[in-house]
DNA sequence: TTGTACGCGTTATCAG
DNA sequence: CTGATAACGCGTACAA
């Protein structure tokens, strides 16, 4: 009775299986899986059959370790929220279903400690590399130290010409230089910044850019302003500080690091200063959040092509993987100004 | 000199290498990474420098082919645009950590073909298992077809009871209920459903719960519509035809089917009709999207509880590889009503 | 075109 | 506590 019994057996076909019940070897089997055309097609229908009845699925794993590679590259996003990183998903898919290739995504919710984690886990699944979009200089320098070279890995959203990596960024500085050169366009003088933490890269790039517009119209900078973040609720403090000031008529432009701030600015004009946004002071916002439609007051913002930085990255990661003598490179993209209710004239 | 040459071996060490170099065997450095109280602390120490040395990484794919299992699991997301499937993301990493899982995911943009590729991509990689969002009956249909029974499988905002499967959803017959009632409260008596394709499941419900509302008031559905799909410009034509009737008198009440379809809808209605909202009509979205709090009139909703139904549906999913007697079980979240300007009395 | 045999890097078992 | 060795499931020369 012992083998009489046909105990049932869970646990996935292996492709042994499959050449035992197609009455093949194991390595014709791997033939049609891998190299259809080395395999006459009576044999390969006899396989196909087979791995239907079975249910049979390849080991990944054990794929991965004969082959030595995978097929598919990793991708870490700072904050699935913002609609920048959906953009550089959907850019990197594309470049990747291009080669045949996948793309599995993590999300560090900007922490290092996620960051380093995901890094990590990529590497020992030996994807063929890892995109990590990155904000923060100090997280850069933390990874860099930690990441054994070997393991290509290419940085998204952050700029670093040092050579040791690739790097795809869009150009923040240009973008606070075209928000700001808008505003004094518009007849604007009397300008200025509002920008949460420097440590966050794009921040201090668009603060930068900011100032050499200023400069450069014979303007001085107006004291900028550092709130603690960038979202809605820090823009409405600022903003209900900043309506004095507009009355007063010390201020006529912001320049803001991002639409969420923008947007709660301006809602703080109207509420406490019955400010007339863009009459008295002109406001443009950053990102080109949906937000920043969608609000009473449309915002002027600076885009960012993320679509395009997202496959830029990718392709940046497989042309490191695929050609020898890979020179790192540092690209930059350049965003673009959009003109709504917030800045006209 | 041949062995006095340091070659550079820009391949990454294995654990024979850290064997070597720390005068040890394989298997006790293989303990030292696995089962660290197995190993003395001498020896321990001797094996960590040589790994920091070498910049050894374990090889994963070898890893999990001999220990026979992967320590996380896919979570395939049908719109990273949508905040529910980023709350979604959120709560089933929470339910990992808890296990020292990760998750990695995949955006299937809601498109079939996505959808298989990765269970199928994930399957191969041996993952504990996956979570995969659905709105589409006959998705759900083709990928049941085709699943290979063995990896375990949970739906996430798809209910389904037959058993077949673990399914975590939250009720939109509910919530579909829950926003009619609302309106009906407020005084409203000539309700109309505004809902994209009822291929979607999320969508029918609501109809559905709509319905079972107007009903047990003695009240008859108006007709109900159904546009394309559910974004903001779906609404704004809809909304467009809208305002004459209820200017007539005819309508003063709509249920949306999502916050973007309700938002172009209340736009549409004070562009074209100068209609009041919510003295002439009330209208009520779905999702409580950030664009329903941002909108000039904001927009009274229905709030889903993503970050839990992620958690609950780790968890089932935990549950079905950890359990051997495990039983799929259908869990549907109630949603929750959130009350703003556009349906005010 | 097909089969045999070996290697991929780890883990687990079982002696020492 | 440590070391030898057999799996793990598959890809791929190489020979037939």
């Amino acid at each position: 009775m012992s083998d009489a019994l046909p105990r049932e057996e869970p646990t996935s076909a292996g492709i042994k299986d499959v050449a035992a019940l197609a009455g093949v070897s194991i390595a014709t089997v791997s033939n049609a899986l891998n190299h259809r055309e080395r395999v006459a097609a009576p044999t390969l229908d006899r396989i196909d059959r087979a791995i239907g009845m079975l249910g049979y699925i390849p080991n990944g794993a054990a794929r991965s370790l004969a082959a030595g590679r995978t097929r598919s590259f990793g991708l870490i996003l700072s904050d699935l929220g913002n609609s920048l990183f959906v953009d550089i998903a959907r850019g990197a898919e594309r470049a990747a279903d291009e080669r045949g290739l996948s793309v599995v995504l993590a999300n560090s919710d900007g922490k290092l400690e996620r960051e380093d984690r995901y890094v990590e886990l990529f590497a020992e699944t030996r994807v063929r590399g890892v995109l990590l979009t990155l904000n923060d200089a100090s997280h850069f320098r933390a990874i860099v130290g930690r990441h054994a070279h070997g393991q290509p890995l290419v940085m998204l959203n952050f700029h670093d010409d040092s050579g040791r990596y690739c790097t795809a960024s869009i150009d923040n500085e240009a973008g606070g230089h075209l928000a700001t050169t808008h505003l004094l366009e518009t007849g604007r003088r009397r300008i200025v910044f509002v920008g949460g933490p420097d440590t966050l890269q794009p921040v201090a790039d668009r603060r930068r850019g900011f100032r050499r517009a200023l400069a450069s119209a014979g303007l001085d900078p107006i004291d900028e302003i550092a709130p603690t973040w960038v979202n809605r609720a820090d823009g409405w403090q600022v903003g209900r500080r900043l309506a004095e000031r507009v009355q007063r008529g010390e201020i006529d432009g912001v320049v803001a690091a991002s639409d969420l701030l923008a947007a709660g600015i301006v809602q703080a004009m109207s509420e406490f200063g019955a400010i007339s946004v863009p009459d008295s002071v002109g406001v443009i916002g950053y990102d080109n959040n949906q937000a920043a439609w969608d609000a009473p007051i449309p915002i002027s913002t600076i885009s960012q092509p993320g679509d395009e930085l997202g496959f830029i990255g990718a392709q940046l990661l497989i042309d490191e993987v695929d050609e020898p003598d890979h020179e790192h490179r540092a690209i930059r993209l350049a965003p673009e100004l959009i003109v709504r209710r917030s800045t006209e004239r």
